[in-house]
DNA sequence: ATCTTTATTATGTCCATACATAATAAGTCA
DNA sequence: TGACTTATTATGTATGGACATAATAAAGAT
């Protein structure tokens, strides 16, 4: 018989998962240690391991030194969401992409940008709003702010062609990120690019991303909320 | 000298990281196997294998067997967001958390219950709505169904005292779920019950949860949102 | 030319073993 | 009693070697 699952780390590891949801393991316990799980399960230490350390990353178990490993008693849930490019989400949904530069514009920053993007002293910031359109439709108002002093190239950049999001993604891959997502009414002037009421529900992504030493922009990313969702699995 | 990062697996991960931005290793590129890289590094194939597994897990590199490992070209962000229980999310703030409950009706599934429950017969649900407060203000109203299919022991629970998400959690440990996040203008009702005004912005959650084989409850979350904020960091 | 079979290759996993490390318990001494 | 040192323990990581597996390329047959 060939098991399910291929691999024995992830056998031992949805067998542990089913012993605590079965509360043969109680929340607040500590289960046995690797040595005996991997006699139990006729297996090496370091397959136990593996499963168990996948556990602790999910936020089933609590592992520490010496102490052993424990069932976390109320896990928080850890959604694993994935915020997509808006080109490639627009264009996931069978629809036509179109980006429209509202404004360009190079400035010293002011007091709350300067803030926002931790500038030690005053330097020139370049603020970008734009909308993307799908199909012809408004589907989110980008209004960004970003550093010059962190990424000068941007000052020759015009953003007629490619958003602003994608040319930061070209070039300054990989950078760190903190989200805050909440929900908010349009302003009139939101509505008005947006082509729906004032009033009506927004919601709202608000981005800050930096490299090892500086914020590198920040964005308010703003969608009406009848249009937009979205998703995470497990 | 001391490496800073201890385990050799977590600072070949991090150089691999730094070369990608770097674009010495380009996007959409193959990089070196796992025996050249062991090679250059000075280890074994496995802590290479685990930095680049990490990697690939944070969608920062794809990987192929007999084809190789490369740089993925524009990923979309990941952001890991945990998603507390309502009590916690409260009482870490330093606010003293309160629970009323609505309604707790027992009743056969209407078309649309059924449907979004999974039942494939007619079968009593429970349907729960409450409040949750902070200091007295409204945070969260909830609104609830529970399949007495799948969780036959919620027709004995009041859940006067403990609010259903706590008492799911304790008796139905760990189970799978999908969230989906969104915004809406309240209605008059939840206006009234939130203590804002008609209209203002909501923030949504709605999620299911199931285990193996039924849909054990349906929730949607309402928070104003003006108030509420959901944080994911890198 | 097209289909099928057979290498080849890079990743995926496993093992036994070893040493490192953090946290605690036990022991020692003033 | 209290401060300090020394085991002890469970997890964390690394290694060399081995075999499994998926995907592709090459070779062969029709």
């Amino acid at each position: 018989m060939k098991p399910l699952q291929t691999s024995s780390f992830q056998t031992i590891k949805t067998d542990i998962l089913q012993r605590i949801r079965n509360r043969e393991w109680q929340a607040g316990a500590y289960i046995p240690n690797e040595v005996e799980l991997s006699k139990s399960y006729g297996c090496s230490r370091v397959t136990v391991n593996r499963a168990l350390r996948e556990l602790a990353e999910a936020g089933i178990v609590e592992r520490r030194r010496k102490a052993g490993t424990r069932v976390v008693s109320q896990p928080a849930r850890a959604a694993n969401l994935v915020i997509p490019i808006v080109r490639k989400d627009i264009e996931s949904r069978g629809a036509v992409y179109r980006y429209t530069l509202l404004e360009r514009t190079i400035m010293p920053a002011a007091q709350d940008v300067q803030a926002k993007l931790a500038l030690k002293e005053p330097a020139d910031v370049l603020h970008v709003r734009c909308l993307h359109y799908a199909d012809e439709t408004p589907y989110q108002y980008e209004d960004r702010w970003i550093s010059l002093l962190a990424v000068p190239k941007a000052r020759d950049e015009t953003f007629d062609e490619t958003s602003p999001n994608e040319w930061l993604v070209e070039n300054e891959p990989l950078l760190d990120a903190e989200h805050v997502f909440s929900a908010q009414n349009a302003t009139d002037e939101q509505a008005r690019l947006l082509d729906i009421r004032p009033g009506d529900a927004l919601f709202v992504v608000k981005r800050r991303t930096w490299s090892t030493t500086r914020t590198i922009t920040v964005v308010k990313l703003y969608h009406p909320g009848a249009t937009f969702q979205m998703i995470s699995r497990s």
